[in-house]
DNA sequence: TGTACATCAGTGAACGCGCGTTCACTGATGTAC
DNA sequence: TGTACATCAGTGAACGCGCGTTCACTGATGTAC
């Protein structure tokens, strides 16, 4: 019925990878379902199994893939002087966390992966070392050890400031989590 | 069948909302049931409507009640000089970090309250204001806005830094993001 | 060249199950006469 | 004092629905002879 050209599946398979990483960060983890996913990618529901073993094993890839497309981002910023003073503010800008769709994978579902099973957070932390370690070359201190404490508080401050941002009722609030936590994070970096 | 002594009623609503607010922190909000949490509560299903009005109404009245809790830990540090300090490295412990049932309901589900309507978001607005000004009031700074800004930044590292020691699955690394947590976090705090 | 068959991405109905919610009913108590 | 009734926290079965997963089937293509 198909026509299959080369790369068809592969295709396919990204499709709904993409899919369900804007579903996953939208609605979360638990809460967005298999059927939905595949419809919005315009499939039916028994072609999942064809490309992922279950739920779980979606959820482990869309999180490697995601966090690598992530990781990708700071590594752009080797070299760069204020790179990281910008990250940062973007990071924590408004158009950001009024697209958790789109933004972090960690700010929207780094609860909902402590619950998963141990494959799944393995996949994480090794995402989340790598984002650390590009983070960790952009900050000033006095060793390496010193640079990774100061680059897990960065990341940890900009996950905690972009969710408190988007839970809150109140836009003046929200704006003053993110202005506060984008000048906290600096000041953490070790710049002058 | 049951003898209703005065209170009966109340004591039940609070049994439902005792174990809520654990299974939301344990499960997620959206994964947690209410027939699991009824028969937990040693109830079953139909007797639910007579205490809330639906989940939505006990997700609002959990965190409520959960966060007014925890508000008062931090009210109890007024006044005390190294309050600040312990009150961190208390939050961002391996015995917290350990017991989400128990712990922290921002940290928990923070993410999910994102998704909630806005009477939901509302109240939690009301009860992390709250939660900073207790911050704020034991933060070093030249100005009350300066020391808002500190205290949001201090409480989005907290949170942050203990949902990545959660979702991590390297007990080192989970230790060093507790410890790099709590040493920005006290730097944040203004103190000599 | 034409025919038979293997391949395989995708279809769509069905599986058992748990979800949030509803509702007729129970039965111990308090109140009215 | 005894009887009739109202109250109401709680029971337990049922509602429609969506969940993750399975599976017999489809049909366009590539391959073999």
């Amino acid at each position: 019925m198909v026509r299959y050209e080369k790369g068809h599946k592969d295709e396919t398979r990204q499709r709904i990878l993409d899919v369900a990483a804007r579903q996953f960060r939208e609605r979360g983890v638990s809460a967005a379902g298999l059927a939905g996913i595949m419809a919005e990618a315009g499939l039916t529901n028994g072609a999942f199994y064809v490309h992922f073993e279950s739920k779980e094993d979606l959820i482990r890839t869309v999180l490697d893939d995601a966090l690598a497309r992530r990781e990708q981002v700071w590594r752009k910023l080797e070299g760069d002087e204020g790179g990281l003073a910008a990250m940062i503010g973007d990071y924590l800008s408004a158009r950001h966390r009024d697209d958790p769709g789109g933004g972090c994978p960690t700010a929207a579902i780094v609860a909902e992966v402590a619950r998963e099973p141990a494959a799944t957070r393995s996949t994480f932390t090794e995402r989340i070392a790598d984002i650390v370690a590009r983070i960790a070359a952009q900050v000033k201190g006095p060793s390496a050890k010193q640079r990774e404490a100061d680059a897990l508080a960065i990341y940890a401050l900009m996950v905690g400031a972009l969710q408190l941002s988007r839970a809150v009722n109140d836009k003046k609030l929200s704006d003053r989590i993110l202005a506060s936590g984008a000048a906290a994070a600096r000041r953490l970096t070790g710049a002058p």
